[in-house]
RNA sequence: GGGCCGUUAGCUCAGUAGGUAGAGCACCUGAUUUUUAAUCCGGUGGCCGCAGGUUCAAGUCCUGCACGGCCCA
């Protein structure tokens, strides 16, 4: 019996325990307290031996013969149980670490000083088949910490920091958009037709229509068709879906946010994206500088301006939006950016670009005012027709969203998408049911895009977009 | 896609020059009435990621593959 696996040992007492008629299994418990609010209250509980009902898992025990200790921990945190076996509680050598426990009694301090529930009456809640984790070196693992996530949660508390300052960050996000006035709404997931960005849909078959159907990679088009609708403030926090590699910044299902507003221009959203890193900020670090990967930025002033074409024209010693397919291709080459032979020209700048420019950039930044070419929601700028009045947030080199005055003017969103098509850009399609809604009249509106994992990432110090999506795409398991 | 590194007990990790696989935690047995990474005695537990190869002999050397990590593109 000795040499059985743990697994085993812990079935064994399971039926033991059955066999004794003890429930390992039981429906509810009433709890009075959670372990913080039992050591918060200590000294009233104590001294007026209030009997205290606490339950959570069983994770250590130190075991004195005829007393025993365990520390229980809940969501709250952990309070130490001090059991004397003469009382006959439970049938104690049935019951294992990681087994989910309940307990009534006093509290009072040990001789170190430790608060202490003085268990009276004890209540095996869940019984629990499987090893814990080392107890002092825990999961470290990476691919079992991502595997397991439940695992990691429950030894790690640093992961379970990441996960609620997520969840606050987002809430905080909301009340952020919805004090403004801005109306949140839910658009489809699930669309006939993909667009809003520049990406590889997932597809899915939609069988009772027999007919392909694409995971949404963008929410922009359908909150369009809302400012078309009458309202004049929307945004949407969701899921978008791009069937791209994986990375430190990417995952194939990841959370944006989008907003628009009617009758603002992009320099309003630059405002509106300022007011709300700061504000994330000082809420979630308590400061409005943050560090993230051993770099500080700075939250708390206006940021810096990096304007795409001439700093990229200072770079590479000539009009990036003179040249043609072949000079480009040749630049890229001089400066070691590896393009595809086939590559289109605007694909060219945007990757010369990233690679010279915005991989270098510091931040907080916007990238700012992008070539037409390569923006075809966006609306030319107001001093220069080759440009669009665009830009990106970029945080030291990683892009944080994407954000344009909308370009509203139907005919001219025609013919982008046909230029675009006509290009054979790769990924672009003609969505004539927008250009209708266009057609109806769009005010002028200001758009913009956040990634909420960066986001995420920036606020816990996180290096990859893994540490911050709570089950992230892995490849499966070998075998 | 390329380079480098990793994969050994449930967990955290050692493993010498190629010579029959180790520790701590956990688990099982015993001791211990205030410990807290409790301590102490004894014990169980391994397809050494997978598949080939070299060798009298492979956890160790070689090749391929899988998964993961870091860096580059």
């Amino acid at each position: 019996m000795s040499s059985l696996p743990d697994r085993e040992n812990r079935i064994r007492k399971l039926e033991e325990l059955r066999s004794k008629a003890i429930e390992p299994y039981p429906y509810k418990f009433d709890r009075t307290h959670t372990a913080a609010e039992a050591l918060a209250n200590f000294d009233k509980l104590s001294e007026s031996e209030t009997m205290v009902k606490v339950a959570g898992r069983l994770r250590t025990r130190r075991d004195f013969g005829k007393t025993i200790f365990f520390d229980l921990h809940d969501e709250s945190g952990k309070i130490q149980l001090y059991i004397r076996k003469d009382e006959a509680l439970a049938p104690l050598p049935l019951i294992d670490l990681g087994d989910f426990v309940g307990v009534s009694g006093t509290l009072f301090k040990t001789k170190t000083g430790e608060p202490t529930v003085n268990v009276k009456e004890f209540t095996l809640l869940s019984k629990s088949l499987a090893a814990l984790p080392e107890k002092f070196h825990g999961l470290q693992d990476t691919e079992q910490r991502l595997r397991k996530r439940h695992l990691d949660l429950l030894v790690n508390q640093e992961t379970r920091e990441v996960f609620r300052l997520r969840t606050r960050l987002i809430a905080l996000t909301r009340r952020f958009f919805d004090e403004r006035g801005f109306l949140e709404v839910e658009t489809p997931m699930l669309q006939p037709l993909y667009g809003g960005a520049a990406a590889e849909p997932f597809c899915t078959h939609y069988r009772v229509l027999d007919r392909d159907y694409f995971l949404r990679i963008a929410t922009e088009l359908y909150l369009k068709r809302l400012i078309v609708g009458g309202f004049e403030k929307v945004y949407e926090i969701g899921k978008d879906f791009r069937n791209e590699g994986l990375d430190r910044v990417h995952n194939p299902e990841f959370t944006m946010l989008e907003a628009y507003q009617a009758y603002v221009d992009y320099f309003q959203m630059m405002k509106l994206t300022e007011e709300l890193f700061r504000l994330l900020a000082s809420e979630l670090t308590g400061s409005t500088t943050v560090t993230w990967m051993g770099a500080e930025f700075d939250f708390g002033k206006p940021w810096q301006r990096v304007e795409f074409v001439p700093t990229l024209q200072e770079n590479i010693g000539t009009d990036p939006l003179a040249l043609s397919d072949k000079e480009l291709r040749n630049i890229c080459k001089k400066k070691n950016v590896e393009v595809g032979d086939e590559a289109p020209y605007g694909k060219m700048l945007d990757k010369l670009f990233t690679e010279l420019i915005q991989d270098h950039i510091h931040g907080p930044a916007f990238v700012a005012d992008h070539p037409r070419l390569i923006s075809p929601l966006a609306k030319v700028h107001r001093n220069n027709p080759q440009l669009v009045e665009r830009f990106e947030p970029v945080i030291a080199g990683v892009e944080f969203g994407n954000a344009f005055s909308e370009l509203n003017d139907p005919l001219e969103q025609r013919k982008r998408f046909e230029e675009q098509v006509a290009r054979h850009e790769e990924f672009s399609v003609m969505d004539e049911d927008f250009i209708q809604t266009l057609e109806q009249g769009m005010p002028p509106t200001g758009g913009l895009g956040l990634g909420i994992d960066r986001m995420v990432m920036l606020f816990t110090d996180s290096s990859t977009i893994r540490d911050v999506i709570i089950f992230p795409q892995l490849r499966e398991e070998g075998k």
